[in-house]
RNA sequence: GGCGAUGUGGCCGAGAGGUCUAAGGCAACGGUCUGCAAAACCGUCUAUCAUCGGUUCGAAUCCGAUCAUCGCCUCCA
């Protein structure tokens, strides 16, 4: 395998860009912080996996090694309250819920992890550490619970910035000894799951989890630890002093956070707001691609707003990159003139054919310029956009047809490098927007053959010259969401975004 | 109260101090195409880069202040 090509990477650690260094060469260990699977997930959720699932398949691509573990958060107070509601045993619901996740994540193309460790399957990880934390004097027991002490690490708040005596107090909960300690274990209540373990039964606490898997994966270093800006604190800051207490070397080398997603208000979208839109309903009405380039669309740090139109949008910019790319696959095919060099058939063709060329041939260094730099999507996508109007061009030329060939497979050789990278535009010519009509016409209340009837009759009109008929049953279809559009091939509909 | 982030055209949004009179997208408008359309394509427009001050030969980019918005400090991707 080829060296791996370097990369810089946000670090929050440091606030600062910098090149990564792996621990060993050629790979990356990753551990990202899951979900806590008691509900469906949202576009929210969505844009963490999509995030790093882009990042992950791009270092592959890249040449790198990439050891990706995800959790399963599968016992929590939410899942307890919840299944208590339901009448249901925690651990079913939360098994109900991660088969869910593994449906909607399915569909929404994403490569699973190497590794999805489940906090009700770690539990002998977990006792260690704390076990261990207690023995080295970081943690203490109380009641049956077992807390970190923040005051026991002095670099607590190093990632958030954060000072122990600045923190608002949070309520107060018996056995502390400080207000900011936080639960390694927490002792049994009645109606709870619980576990055996030296303090009697109990459950482990939220943090521990992802530091003892984490452990237990990946090793007592790993180069990148990811999640969403909200883990940051406490849940990020709380892994670092429990991982570097146990273990007395540095935790994770980078830490990288997605932004989050935003609503018109400016507020975040979050299950505790209930302002959710579910991936689940919106892989009902449009394509997975239509919800990864939304998702994609801007920088993976900043903030990304959702609104009604969003995904419309997304679906406008899909389609017009699909179909430059077909052109481009279609004047590649063209037999043209045998054997000629881009170069010569840029000179033949003139200046668009010249700019299509270079930035043709200028493309991929780009490409892996803008994700080898933060992981940069936004600047990838723009660079697919700006060869789809130079394709566009191109096509437009006289002569196109018969000399354009040679330019074009290089236009395309570009698109399929941009889908090998971010793992966008990669379906067979027309597959894109067959599922577009499929899934876009059901919100609609029509089927396929209801509009197929129509223009069969539309075609017949036509043939008689009819064409107030003809205009009355396209108005219909127009009416109700579908354009028509007449081709010399005979009559062609698509769903209106 | 503490910590942090952000503020770029109608909207979204990228911008490693000079090539930024600022990429790209969406929307709008004009043209090509068409029986007329639609779709598609091509083209066009709108930016004192939140405000004020500073550093610099030179700033959207660095510094300071102000204003505004948001996130975290309780569960949260």
């Amino acid at each position: 395998m080829a060296t791996p090509a370097p990369f810089r990477l946000y670090n929050t650690l440091t606030k600062q860009t910098e090149p990564f260094v792996p621990l060993q060469e050629g790979a990356v260990s990753l551990y990202v912080c899951g979900m806590t699977v008691y509900d469906h997930i949202h576009i929210g959720h969505g844009r963490a996996m999509v995030a790093f699932d882009a990042f992950v398949r791009y270092l592959r691509h890249r040449g790198w090694a990439v050891r990706f573990v995800r959790n399963f958060t599968d016992i929590d107070d939410k899942i307890i309250r919840r299944a208590l509601e339901r009448g249901e045993e925690p651990l079913a619901l939360a098994q109900r819920y991660i088969d869910a996740f593994h449906e909607d994540t399915d569909a929404l193309g994403l490569a699973r992890p190497d590794v999805e460790p489940r906090v009700s399957t770690s539990m002998e990880a977990i006792l260690h550490m704390t076990e261990h934390l207690i023995a080295k004097g970081h943690a203490y027991e109380a009641d049956g619970s077992v807390w970190f002490s923040v005051q026991s690490f002095p670099e607590y708040g190093k990632l958030s910035r954060q000072r122990v005596d600045e923190l608002r107090s949070a309520d107060e909960e018996s056995g502390k000894r400080h207000p900011a300690d936080f639960a390694l274990w927490k002792a049994c209540k009645p109606g709870e799951p619980t576990w055996p373990s030296p303090w009697g039964q109990g459950r482990p606490g939220w943090h521990i989890e992802c530091s003892a898997m984490s452990r237990e994966q990946l090793g007592a270093q790993i180069d990148i630890h990811g999640g969403g800006l909200d883990l940051v604190f406490p849940h990020h800051e709380n892994e670092v002093a429990q991982s570097e207490c146990a273990s007395g070397e540095p935790f994770a080398r980078y830490w990288m956070h997605n932004g989050l997603i935003t609503m018109a208000s400016g507020q975040k979208m979050g299950k505790s707001l209930g302002n959710v839109f579910n991936i689940r309903e919106a892989l009902a009405v449009f394509p997975a691609e239509a919800l990864r380039l939304y998702l994609l669309q801007n920088h993976y740090r900043t903030a990304l707003p959702w609104s009604e139109t969003s995904l419309t949008e997304a679906l406008s910019m899909l389609a017009r990159l699909y179909e430059a790319k077909e052109v481009a696959g279609q004047l590649a095919r063209e037999p043209g003139e045998a054997q000629e060099s881009p170069a010569a058939a840029a000179q033949a063709l003139g200046e668009d054919a010249a700019a299509a060329l270079a930035l043709a041939e200028g493309f991929e260094a780009r490409l892996y310029g803008a994700l080898d730099e933060d992981f940069n999507t936004a600047q990838a996508l723009a660079l697919a956009f700006e060869l789809a109007r130079a394709v566009n061009r191109l096509a437009g030329h006289k002569r196109a047809k018969r000399r354009a060939g040679p330019i074009a497979a290089l236009a395309l050789a570009a698109f399929e490098r941009f889908s090998a990278a971010l793992h966008l535009l990669g379906a067979a010519p027309g597959e894109f927007t067959e599922e577009v009509k499929r899934k876009r016409l059901a919100p609609l209340g029509l089927t396929a053959e209801e509009v197929e009837g129509l223009l069969a009759a539309r075609a017949a009109a036509r043939a008689a010259k009819d064409w107030a008929e003809s205009d009355r049953l396209r108005d219909l279809l127009d009416a109700r969401g579908v354009a028509v559009m007449d081709t010399p091939a005979g009559a062609e509909w698509r769903v209106k975004l």
